[in-house]
DNA sequence: GTCTATAATTTGATAGAC
DNA sequence: GTCTATCAAATTATAGAC
């Protein structure tokens, strides 16, 4: 399956750079190393490629917040960890914000996974703050401030932005 | 210049819902009743339309803003309020922060654009809020709330949830 | 200003050899 | 699994008539 991450590697770099419509099969064939054909080959469609990518991002970043809350990190700064580790990669913004915001234009299983991500990642960090109605808004607005902050650190070229503004995020949603 | 506010009218929308690189040149002569051709008269390249249409976007998010205020509206809501309001008109995401993710896949002056929505935009609060480092800090802070809040609403397709996640704003920055 | 027509290139996708 | 070759459609953009 080393090729299939390959082709997911770099079809994921691609996407947070320029986004779902910003990008073909033979630019990825190219950074890849083969041809557009080879690509069709593992991924039949530009949609299946899609919701593969999603789905894959899905998982590594709900493992890695995981992790970082078993080392002992608070909830809270598990999930700004993850985002700051996927600015720092420099391979643009999250994801599952680029697809988000595309959603209207996209294949619909792709953008069903970008609304998983929020969904499903604001339900997780609720329920570790308390579960409450007070808890689901803390949780809603630190997404929103982690996702904010990789838009100006992602806009602006400048990474220590994001840890500026994210900084007291305990103090936001506590 | 009726026709031309037209296509920027087009061109702005299918930008906030599909990025720069979702949409023709063909599809928006449709949406405005012409042929491709003649909104290339009017724009003679895909890159100068979208400098058009950022620029646009830049001074008309601006004119509200300062309307706003002269209105007693405290600099915190005003922008909390023109954000709402381009969320509002149902036509997805910031054109700003659609340009701003893009960044690296855009012509120069396209992007350009959206890196003086932010800078100037952050400037320009930082300076309402006191213009020392701690407003600096709070204004950017500000912008990354009210960008990460519309994104989930639009993800979600749920524009109270951005009123529910940037209501206690002034907490935040202040 | 808008049109038809068209050029040159790129796109997602398929067929079939190896 | 990867390739060459190819297709039909779409893309940005231009030329020239009206």
């Amino acid at each position: 399956m080393n090729r299939v991450d390959d082709i997911l590697d770099a079809a994921e770099k691609r996407i947070r750079l320029a986004g779902y419509n910003g990008f073909s099969f033979r630019e990825l064939a190219e950074d890849v190393g083969i041809k557009s054909a080879s690509v069709h080959y593992h991924f039949p469609t530009k949609a299946a490629l899609g919701e593969a990518v999603a789905g894959r991002y899905l998982e590594r970043f709900s493992a890695a917040v995981s992790v970082s809350k078993s080392d002992g990190l608070s909830p809270l700064d598990a999930w700004r960890k993850a985002f700051r580790d996927a600015l720092a990669s420099g391979d643009g913004m999250c994801l599952c914000a680029v697809l988000g915001f595309e959603l209207a234009s996209l294949p619909q299983g792709v953008g069903q996974q970008a609304q998983k991500f929020f969904s499903s990642g604001i339900e997780s960090l609720s329920a570790d703050l308390g579960g409450d109605a007070t808890a689901a808004t803390n949780a809603a607005r630190a997404f929103a401030l982690l996702e904010g902050a990789m838009l100006l650190a992602v806009s602006l070229n400048d990474v220590d932005l994001f840890d500026r503004t994210t900084e007291s995020l305990a103090d936001i949603a506590a």
